[in-house]
DNA sequence: GTCAGAAGTGAGGGTGAATATCACTTTCAC
DNA sequence: GTGAAAGTGATATTCACCCTCACTTCTGAC
C-alpha cells in the first residue's frame, strides 16, 4: 500500500506541454522526439531536450503517448493513444500511415493460454508500397 | 534490360559462413549482428565487422534471413527465413519468444485492397510477461 | 596464363538516437 | 517558511549503424 494522499504529484508543466503537442499533432502524425523538441523550443524557449525525453517517456509509461519504432526509420515516433491500430510502412517513399487493424481479443486470448503470457500489448507493423508508390 | 548471363555473382564466401551461422542457430535464437560477428570471428580469424553488416544485408535482401526490430531491445536480431511467426517479448527478463501466428492472408488481402497499397511484409510483436515472470 | 573490370574486404571514422550524470531550481505538504 | 522530493538543462557517453577508402580477390574474355 502506498501512501497516495501525500503524494499526488499533477503533470508537471513542462509535460503538459509535451503532451499537448502529440495530442494535437493527431493520430498518425508520428512525430519524432526532434520535431517534439523544435515545437516546444518553440512556446517555452530554453526547454531542455532531456526534458522533453523524459517528458515522452512518463507519458508513455502512464499511457497518454504511444511510442512507434518502425523498421526501416532510425528514430521513434510518438502519437496520442487512441484505438489499437497498425502501421503501414512505404518501402519507396517512407511514409507511414496507420491502419485500423487490431488482433481480435480472442486470438489474443488464445494465444496467451497456449503459451502461459500476458499480453498487455501487440505491435503490428505491415511494409510494402503504398497507393501512390505502388506499381499501377 | 541487363544482361544476366553475364553476371552470376556465386554468394561469397563470407556470407555463405554467416548464412550459416544464422542458420545453425536456428529459429528463435534471435542473434545480434554482435552475436554473429562473434561466432564468425571464430571460424574465419580477421573477419571484418563491416563484412559481417554487408552479409546480413544481403542475406536480408535475398530474403534468406529476417531482421527483427523488437522494441525495448536497441540493436536488431537476425534469424533464418522460415514460416511466418509473431514475437513474443517479456517486459520483465526481455526474453524473446517465437509465436506461431500469422494474421490471416484474407485480412491482409482486404486491408490491401482498402487501402490501395501492397502489403509485402507484416511484423507482429507481442509485449508482456512470460510464463515466468507472470504474476501466478 | 594473364589481364581488366567487378565485386568483396577490413579498418577506421562519422552520425545520430538514446541514456546517464550532476548541480541547480522548483514544487508541494506540512 | 522549511525540507524533502521531483523536475530541469547542460553536458558527456554509449552504441548501433552506416560510409568511405585503399587494398585484395574473384571471374570471364582472350
Amino acid at each position: 500500500m502506498q501512501d497516495t494522499s501525500r503524494r499526488r504529484p499533477a503533470l508537471p508543466k513542462n509535460y503538459q506541454l509535451i503532451y499537448e503537442i502529440v495530442e494535437r499533432s493527431g493520430i498518425g502524425r508520428h512525430l519524432t522526439s526532434s520535431d517534439i523538441y523544435a515545437k516546444a523550443l518553440k512556446r517555452r524557449p530554453g526547454i531542455g531536450f532531456s526534458t522533453v525525453y523524459r517528458g515522452l517517456e512518463r507519458l508513455r509509461d502512464l499511457g497518454m503517448v504511444s511510442e512507434l519504432h518502425v523498421p526501416g526509420t532510425d528514430a521513434a515516433a510518438y502519437e496520442p493513444a487512441g484505438p489499437r491500430h497498425a502501421h503501414f510502412r512505404c518501402r519507396k517513399c517512407g511514409e507511414i500511415e496507420d491502419v485500423p487493424y487490431a488482433i481480435p481479443p480472442r486470438t489474443l486470448r488464445t494465444l496467451a493460454l497456449e503459451h502461459g503470457f500476458a499480453i498487455d500489448e501487440e505491435r503490428v507493423t505491415f511494409e510494402g508500397r503504398c497507393a501512390s508508390c505502388r506499381p499501377s
